[in-house]
RNA sequence: GCCUCUGUAGCUCAGUCGGUAGAGCACAUCCAUGGUAAGGAUGGGGUCAUCGGUUCAAAUCCGUUCGGAGGCUCCA
């Protein structure tokens, strides 16, 4: 959340005006197409705007060229754009056809203003501004984009209209910069890139939102799961592993099958009892936490799980890696004492934002949401000296932050971080949250140095939130040319041509034993073929190999980036390659 | 879940007015022995998602079911 200055920020108000009236440009190149339609609302968003329609049919593309065209003609027909205030009863009448207008305005507060703004013979209610005339609109900077159905008001009990969304801009070149932004990120696309690069799919006949990781996912994934180990180790953290179901007690204990019953799988029947899969993984390290006595010496407990879990979503919300119905966390708890938990919340801050910006994610934001008006669990003092920790952690780490007032679950404030990928996209990663709930629910307690059982605090954590989401992002962010040590295929050896499969084979096999993940490319197509398909594949270095290199023992090395580096002992380029992977650098 | 669009070879897609299916890539075999982004030839491969209906005849028209894509209050 990068403050804006007051210059750029009038621009982004000015852009946001043109769209709201390129919005009402649209409505009425809609109504000229169906006289009938009744209109919704039209804002301008972030990057264009929308207008919602309820119309006697459903739109299709060739409609969009009409509307396209009605409003281009709309805009050269150069109407100004006029403002007028009328009393409540004028515009009941007015719009006295247009159902949803009403609606708005008998939700309009008394003492509103009500306005109008004309353009032509359209009249749309809207409080404005608006520019003065449509010479200000340019024909050539807008495009209509898509056409999409959605609920009136957002709410799935009221009828569906039809929203078409379209962007638009002052100078028909940044309307060509954003529609190239909008085709290179298809061309990121994580489901796009899963499938050039063969790392993962997902199988609609064998359940839906399910990833089924191939070998070359599964190298980057081992690759991260092995430094995630590494560093929860050198941080202080116990790993552990539970089960992928437990009896349903748990989850009544744990208030799950009250609150959270929908998004699971269904029971499945053992022995008379009800086994679910585990949405979250907190009960099973309570369990694990509540065997045996446990004295303020020995926290805190820092436990961390590749925990899988399973959580029934909505059909319509399934999304390739990014929302899927089972998926790993790289989950924590923290169980410590009062006294612990500044240094506790200070640390897994720290930690966390290390492990982001590991993967190339410099750009980060916190959001602090703390306790929510009406029922909370837990003391109103320990929230208050729970926000306190978080909040000092976040300014001790120097972050930009946002705090959601009242916007923290029922049983704890939390930090959520987001990361800005390098398409400008804001996600979601890591999430700190403390639980006053659970540790009541499952009777947690330590003894303390006074002798008596005391309650201790708990704290989740994830760092990547889930390893398929993360995934995702991951694959968006770099756009498939990845680091060098997350590379699946980290070398291709690539032979001249068949005379030199021997020697190439010998280069292979020293890269293998240097724990470097090479491939070779003995096939019969030619080098030319090779090289290509290496550099499709974002393959960071290819070594080629000829008669050069054979006669002295050395390789040649391209890189993806068109980078040649010839003649190195093959000691050389594996201290080469060896170096940028732990470097997490780019070749 | 709901709305719109959509489902044809492993992948990307074409298939006209209803007359029983095609391309490129990939794969296999052979030829070619090659120096930094696609050498050539031949061949195998499809219950046109599913179930049902209309029809002399369905990939094509209609309905069902199951998937996939884009959306579903950044407030008149």
């Amino acid at each position: 959340m990068a403050e804006l200055s007051s210059k750029e920020q009038k621009k982004l108000e000015k852009l946001a005006t043109m769209r709201h009236s390129m919005a009402h440009v649209m409505a009425a190149g809609v109504l000229k197409l169906f006289p009938e339609a009744k209109i919704a609302i039209g804002p301008a968003i972030e990057n264009g705007f929308y207008y919602d329609f309820d119309l006697p049919r459903s739109l299709s593309e060739e409609d969009l060229e009409v509307i396209s065209e009605n409003m281009k003609g709309i805009i050269r027909e150069n109407h100004p754009i006029e403002r007028e205030e009328v009393s409540r009863a004028k515009a009941l009448e007015l719009f006295a056809d247009q159902p949803y207008k009403v609606e708005l305005i008998n939700e309009l507060p008394e003492d509103e203003v009500i306005s109008l703004y004309h353009l032509g013979d359209f009249t749309d209610l809207c409080r404005g501004p608006h520019v003065e005339d449509t010479s200000r609109l340019n024909p050539q900077a807008f495009k209509l984009l898509s056409i999409a159905g959605a609920y009136w008001r957002g709410d799935e009990k009221r009828p569906m209209l039809q929203r078409i969304y379209a962007t638009a801009f002052g100078d028909p070149k940044l309307l060509k910069e954003h529609l190239d932004h909008l085709e290179e990120l298809k061309k990121r696309d994580h489901r796009r890139i899963g499938k050039e690069q063969d790392l993962f799919s997902l199988h609609e006949d064998a359940g839906p939102g399910l990833v089924y990781w191939h070998p070359k996912g599964g190298r980057m994934r081992v690759a991260v799961e092995n430094f995630w180990r590494e560093e929860h180790y050198k941080n202080g953290y116990e790993i552990v592993f539970t089960p992928h179901v437990g009896k349903s007690w748990l989850w009544e204990t744990s208030g799950h099958l009250d609150f959270y019953k929908e998004s699971m799988y269904n029971p499945m029947e053992m022995d008379k009892s009800d086994y679910y899969c585990k949405p979250m993984n907190c009960p099973f390290h309570i369990m694990i936490y509540n065997e045996g006595k446990k004295s303020y010496r020995d926290l805190p407990c820092r436990w961390a799980e590749l925990g899988t879990v399973y959580r029934y979503e909505k059909s319509g919300t399934l999304h390739g890696l990014t929302r899927v119905r089972g998926f790993t966390q790289d989950d924590a708890h923290i169980i410590c004492t009062p006294d612990q938990m500044d240094g506790e919340i200070t640390e897994v801050l720290r930690f966390s934002l290390y492990m982001l910006k590991s993967f190339g994610f410099d750009n980060i934001s916190a959001y602090l949401s703390t306790r929510p008006e009406g029922k909370c669990v837990g003391d109103v003092s320990d929230w208050e000296s729970a926000q306190e920790a978080l909040k000092k952690a976040i300014e001790k780490e120097g972050l930009e932050y946002g705090i959601d007032e009242g916007g923290g679950a029922f049983y704890g404030p939390k930090i959520d971080l987001k990361v800005k990928d390098s398409m400008g996209r804001e996600w979601q990663l890591s999430t700190i949250q403390f639980d006053f709930n659970l540790p009541e629910r499952f009777n947690m307690t330590f003894v303390d140095t006074d002798g008596r059982e005391k309650r201790p605090f708990m704290v989740h954590r994830a760092q990547l939130g889930s390893l398929d989401r993360f995934f995702g992002v991951m694959i968006e962010n770099y756009g498939g040319a990845f680091p060098v040590w997350l590379s699946p295929v980290q070398a291709q050896v690539i032979p001249v041509g068949h005379n030199f499969d021997d020697y190439a084979d010998g280069v292979w096999k020293k890269l293998r034993a240097a724990g470097i993940r090479a491939e070779k490319d003995l096939g019969d197509d030619r080098m030319n073929a090779k090289i290509r398909e290496a550099q499709t594949q974002k393959i960071p270095y290819m070594f080629v190999l000829g008669a050069n290199e054979q006669e002295e023992g050395k390789v040649s090395i391209r890189t993806r980036t068109g980078e040649q580096i010839n003649g190195l002992t093959l000691d050389e380029a594996i201290a080469l390659v060896q170096e940028k992977i732990a470097a997490k650098a780019m070749p």
